[in-house]
DNA sequence: CTGAAAGCGCTAACAA
DNA sequence: TTGTTAGCGCTTTCAG
């Protein structure tokens, strides 16, 4: 039974073998100043005796914890937990580990969080913003006091780094393609906040796709989410003005996981039809589509890629001394999967 | 503009103030013994430099991280995600941070995870087993050398410690008997591998419904799933299985998220109608199980409890000095939510 | 009430 | 090639 007393030190295998502690310090970390017969003979006493360094230690002199702040929306979120999926099969491998946040779509735990994150000294930042974040400069602070950041999903231009984003536009822009495809042409989009880089952008692909087959954007037909669909009724809000509308869309495609999975359930309590009386194509990560009722038809991000990417990043940003010449901002592809919700009127 | 160099450390107050660092520390942290004027002296300098402990210094002197270990099946996945949410809900409040590990049902990695942690210096440990993990000497050994664990859902007797679990008797004794109301009594019981307490458990309430119903309890209708569900063929294989019997069973009960959802889908792809063909009863945390086709009846566990409940235990024992006088065993309710994948025969 | 000094375990500059 | 020394930022005796 080994107690906690008899961790070892430096120290300790120093005095055992009579060698400075500089030496066993250097002949553990392979130093080429150390004799191999010395190395030798403190690494097969250090092995034996299971030495560990001691990390906090190390990062007393370091000031590198090996450590990356995370802030995501929530965890229990088919998205975000892919994300963090793609995040932690980076960092186990580089031997970081990260710090979970959630903001809960929350601006005020988002700054709260970022706090936290930066009194544990985490040596970089992965985040998405909260759907209720209007200004960065909270932000702003902490990366120019020296802390990198690398941006995912929801994405600022303000501050100058790297960004993983997926092809919002495209998603959106083929999801509207694929429904007036299919004879739709009464396509209502809900949506998270205004603010967001997402929701900007997934719009500005549901009006390309209009503009380009001449249908008429119909700002009536677009609803926000201002809290991102934390809380059901603005969903259900949002669909009672559709289905009031004279002209009531016959399709809807919904920006996110959450707003996607309310949407479902609401249409289903108030029977409404999929896709008869309502086409559906939804933003969603989730694991199995194909067993809701109806299959929904998808766009899916590619989540668990964009956390390895942003991982991967950030800590090229953190172990290289200088900045790089210039920030990447790369667009992971999204997927349409084409399934019951909206199949076509006519087919 | 703040640079990281700009963080105020207690010599720089201590130099700004012309005193000494050992007063400096006492006063920021309140002590008796330094006169108020003097606190106030510093604190207001303090506070108005934004002030911060370094924690790895302070983690140093204390070896105290206040950092608790997670280990937990898979992070997308949506019981876990949902514990993970309850343990974070009580680290968030006393400033703990939690390092997630995923064994992805794999000793192997269960173990790398451990050391992983320790190594990290982690206050205490949460940990569920995986379904691989047959011997828990590796946890054996690090509560031995003095780090608490508290073991959640799936859980061992072998190490004398607090222990949160579900009714999992009671979740599949009520799921069995609700089969059997319905008039289903050949009933089969997908699970997964046979070492996991939660297995043991599962099984013992389906033992019991169908004792207690007369109901003979037939050895082949209980298919074990090594990997927890891990590969898919597992539970293709199963459900081949049973397909074959001559006495096909007409109802399952399945025993995780993921072999719930597993069974769903291959059901759906053999075009097995449910509940006509099979009825189903599945154990699940899913979000919105209603917008499944077919509505599935669930078991499901607390899970968000679950994690809050472990982690304030965890979190208690790190904090006392001497152990508690005995250990706790605290039991979740399990619910059991009734759909239409169990539609009654006759009803 | 305040301060000097030692030390947590490790690293790095410099000497030997 | 090895050892000495100083110090990372903080806490904790123990003197003053």
């Amino acid at each position: 039974m080994k107690l906690k007393s008899e961790i070892l030190t430096l120290k300790d295998i120093a005095k055992a073998l009579k060698l400075s502690v500089a030496t066993v310090s250097k002949a553990v970390r392979d130093s080429h100043e150390i004799s191999d017969a010395t190395k030798k003979l403190v690494n097969d006493y250090a092995s034996e005796h299971h030495y560990r360094p001691n990390l906090m230690a190390q990062m007393l002199r370091h000031k590198n914890g090996r450590s990356i702040g995370v802030i995501i929306g929530a965890i229990p979120n088919s998205f975000f937990s892919d994300v963090l999926n793609g995040m932690e099969s980076i960092t186990y491998q580089k031997d970081y580990h990260i710090i979970i946040t959630q903001s809960l779509e929350s601006v005020e735990r988002e700054q709260k969080n970022l706090e936290h994150l930066t009194w544990r000294a985490v040596d970089g930042l992965l985040v998405s913003l909260s759907a209720e974040t209007t200004s960065v400069d909270h932000f702003k602070e902490v990366h120019e006091s020296g802390i990198p950041i690398v941006f995912y999903d929801r994405v600022t231009d303000e501050i100058k780094t790297h960004q993983i984003v997926s092809d919002n536009i495209g998603g959106t822009y083929q999801g509207t393609m694929h429904l007036i495809k299919n004879g739709y042409t009464r396509i209502a989009h809900i949506t998270s906040s205004k603010e967001l880089s997402i929701t900007k952008e997934r719009l500005l692909g549901y009006e390309k796709a209009l503009k380009e087959q001449g249908i008429p954007i119909n700002p009536d037909y677009i609803k926000y989410c201002k809290h991102g669909g934390k809380e059901i009724g603005e969903i259900e809000t949002a669909i009672d003005d559709l289905l009031k509308m004279k002209q009531r869309p016959d399709a809807i495609i919904t920006a996110s996981d959450r707003i996607t999975i309310g949407a479902l359930a609401i249409l289903k309590k108030k029977k409404i039809s999929i896709p008869k009386q309502m086409a559906m194509v939804g933003y969603s990560n989730f694991h199995s589509p194909e067993i809701f009722n109806p299959e929904l038809t998808t766009i899916s991000q590619a989540a668990f890629e964009m956390g390895r990417a942003a991982a991967e990043l950030l800590i090229k940003l953190i172990e290289s001394k200088r900045q790089p010449a210039k920030f990447e901002k790369r667009v992971l592809p999204m997927e349409l999967v084409v399934r019951e919700s909206s199949k076509g009127r006519k087919t």
